[in-house]
DNA sequence: CAAGAAATCATCCTTTCGGGTGAGGGACCG
DNA sequence: CGGTCCCTCACCCGAAAGGATGATTTCTTG
């Protein structure tokens, strides 16, 4: 993180030095404001996309900001939005007894909501349900 | 990916634009040329992570020919290859004894090697498991 | 208001999982 | 050759998961 900032500051400080250094022959040659400024751009364009890049990079992927619920896979399959919400918690590894906590209910409930998912979902197992879920887009 | 290039060049021609109009007050108020070249630096510096972040999203999860296996996480939780196939296989949502008959061993095996995978990947159930090596990106 | 869907909970029963432990055979290495 | 890992398998036991069924309550919708 601090290298960074390290690396972007010293990559500020040389571009100045850089352009101080040319700037007799910017003068001589003619090259336009512009054309600096285009190169200027590009080089700090590519700094950002690394510096982005690493700054981003160790999140966790699963977590796919991008992700868009299939709506209508859900009302073809007629999940209710508490089957839904099962379904979440155990794809995060939770299990029955956590997911019940979580949602204030009894085990009981949860079991029940899964049956229903199940057969909604042509699973036998939670694995295979996540599964499927997460083909069918129904969580990220 | 083409609008990224139209709002790129777009920001590229707006600058020039704006710096062409700044240009007359640029000579009269004797603005360093270097303060020019920080501000566009910054400028395109966050234009870059932000195209960075656009270009470098991943698209679908399960579906991923870009799935490149982390062996340094293998390595350094001690995974063997017969317990990341156990685990592939779990994660395609398996039971036990199908992972078996896949595999031409017996269920005490799957469940010794799962055994050793929970304690590997600090798991309590196969779908933390699972959870968790993907995160580790163990398994696509 | 009645019908139906959702959500809740329960009970009984079977299957699957997971933990613990032990143990034998094969491969690799110093 | 002995040590270490990996793979294999077995047995036991308790916990978790899953199937089947029935029942109550709330909420929506025709």
């Amino acid at each position: 993180m601090k290298r960074i900032v390290f690396i972007y500051g010293g990559a500020l400080a040389g571009l100045i030095a850089l352009l101080k250094y040319v700037e007799y022959r910017f003068i001589v040659r003619d090259f336009s404001l512009e054309f600096y400024i285009g190169i200027i751009a590009v080089m700090f364009t590519g700094l950002g996309i690394w510096a982005g890049r690493r700054l981003t990079r160790r999140k966790v992927i699963l977590i796919d900001p991008n992700f868009a619920l299939n709506e209508g896979e859900m009302q073809r399959r007629g999940i209710s939005k508490r089957e839904h919400e099962v379904l979440e918690l155990i794809a995060k590894g939770h299990s029955n007894q956590e997911v019940a906590d979580k949602l204030y209910v009894s085990v009981n409930t949860v079991k029940t909501h899964l049956s229903n998912l199940f057969l909604k979902l042509d699973a036998a197992r939670r694995t295979q349900a996540i599964q499927k879920a997460k083909e069918l887009r129904l969580i990220p």
